[in-house]
DNA sequence: TGATAAAATATGTATAGTTGTATAGAAAAG
DNA sequence: CTTTTCTATACAACTATACATATTTTATCA
């Protein structure tokens, strides 16, 4: 491969040679490339050559890499569509995907003066605050935060002890149906703490969604801030 | 490479979150964190990369961990009650630790015209500046940079070189009760000096407060900027 | 009921494997 | 000569797994 006349970098077949595995379907999302020890030694070449081609597949956003873990074919972006009735639930079966919620933090305390505007409460009015991570597939691919305004939910955070689901936990107590009010989407960048929960870089691009949920009557039932890893996720507005 | 290589460390953003949980509250002392599992769950990495997190909070005292049994909260952020009467040794004492004042400088000066302002003096006025640290239970809490107009506090200088006590100092100039009458409070990132005084990490976040106390005949005694630790102090404001 | 043993949990320790970063240098190309 | 490519080495950070040890819970039996 070096001594033919071909002007080609090692680095660079090395990536095609991955590509087009990826390509043939050799790996599937999910899958564990060989390590780099392991590819250094296929292709006959040093380990960095190795990372080098693999790092341009990283670019591509083919392949996901976690230090100590090994590397593995990036899912696809899911499909997350914006529209009167967002439910993640129902989003992510549509997009065929394994839709799964891990709760970070469930409590009540004091709304602020911002969040009882959006919420239409008066500040320090009590409000119960869920604080989560979304998954699909097991990958995660954002971190929420909801409030819903105790006065008009009372025994939403029981509810929501017992369930993942906002729409369970809303039904629970007599919110049969709720639509999307509003949703403002701006593009932000990653903390370390938002790093650390998404498995993405400092400072990588995220898309942050700040969301009003109305009940059937019209009154605010929850007011949402999403923050979705910007390379996972596809937002799709509907008409 | 874009994914997994965070500019601060797993381990750090571990610790930080944790420790900022602490802080507002969401464990109290004697509670016990979630297991070493749940959260390497959470935060999706592996047992002992929380464990080096946990670790840290143990060094600094905040967490103590039984071998068998899980780790608790040793010790959460002091409450520090910002109200009419601000008095560090009774705020201290209230909440359950050793208060102590540690004196970094003590001198007279004129006064800045933005000084002079605050004190309802002339711009060149003698002051007395007073800087310091408070500390509770021997760990750094704040640093603190009091003025006080020398023209209405003759001899302040040296009652402060007696005790550390601003009350006290106050009383023997003849000030025998003062009222806080106005603070404003913003988060700052730490400069390399705050830095070390509080041993926190430059750039970590401050909670700053710039204050004015008056006496019983309305008029300034005392201006007053303080800049806390934001993980070890809750600034709680009363009615 | 109460004591005891077993099982399930949870932290502590040890070892090895994998990716990330830094540095230095050799070889080839321009 | 300088830049790019590739090699070589060492170490840091994180993962994976197994097992030891302490604690808590559960089951069992007298």
């Amino acid at each position: 491969m070096r001594d033919s006349s071909d002007k080609t970098p090692i680095w660079k077949a090395i990536a095609s040679a991955l590509r087009s595995d990826l390509a043939e379907g050799r790996y599937t999302p999910g899958d564990k490339l060989p390590t780099e020890a392991a590819l250094a030694n296929r292709f006959g070449v040093n380990r960095h050559t190795v990372r080098h081609g693999i790092s341009v597949l990283v670019e591509e956003g083919l392949v996901r890499t976690r230090r100590g873990a090994g590397a593995f074919v990036a899912a696809t972006p899911t499909d997350y569509p914006i529209g009167q009735r967002v439910r993640f639930h129902e989003n992510l079966n549509a997009a065929g995907r394994r839709p799964e919620k891990r709760r970070l933090a469930l409590d009540e305390r004091a709304a602020t003066i911002g969040e009882a505007q959006a919420l239409q409460i008066e500040a320090g009015d009590p409000v119960c605050a869920y604080h989560g991570l979304l998954l699909a597939d097991g990958q995660p691919i954002a971190v929420f935060e909801s409030l819903f305004p105790l006065a008009r939910l009372g025994g939403i955070t029981a509810a929501l002890k017992e369930t993942s689901s906002v729409t369970e936990a809303l039904s629970v107590v007599g919110i049969d149906d709720y639509t999307r009010a509003s949703t403002r989407l701006t593009a932000v960048r990653a903390t370390a703490t938002h790093a650390l929960l998404l498995h993405v870089a400092e400072g990588d691009p995220l898309l942050r969604s700040s969301s009003l949920n109305h009940s059937q009557g019209g009154l605010p039932v929850e007011s949402g801030r999403t923050w979705f890893a910007g390379d996972r996720v596809t937002l799709t507005l509907e008409a």
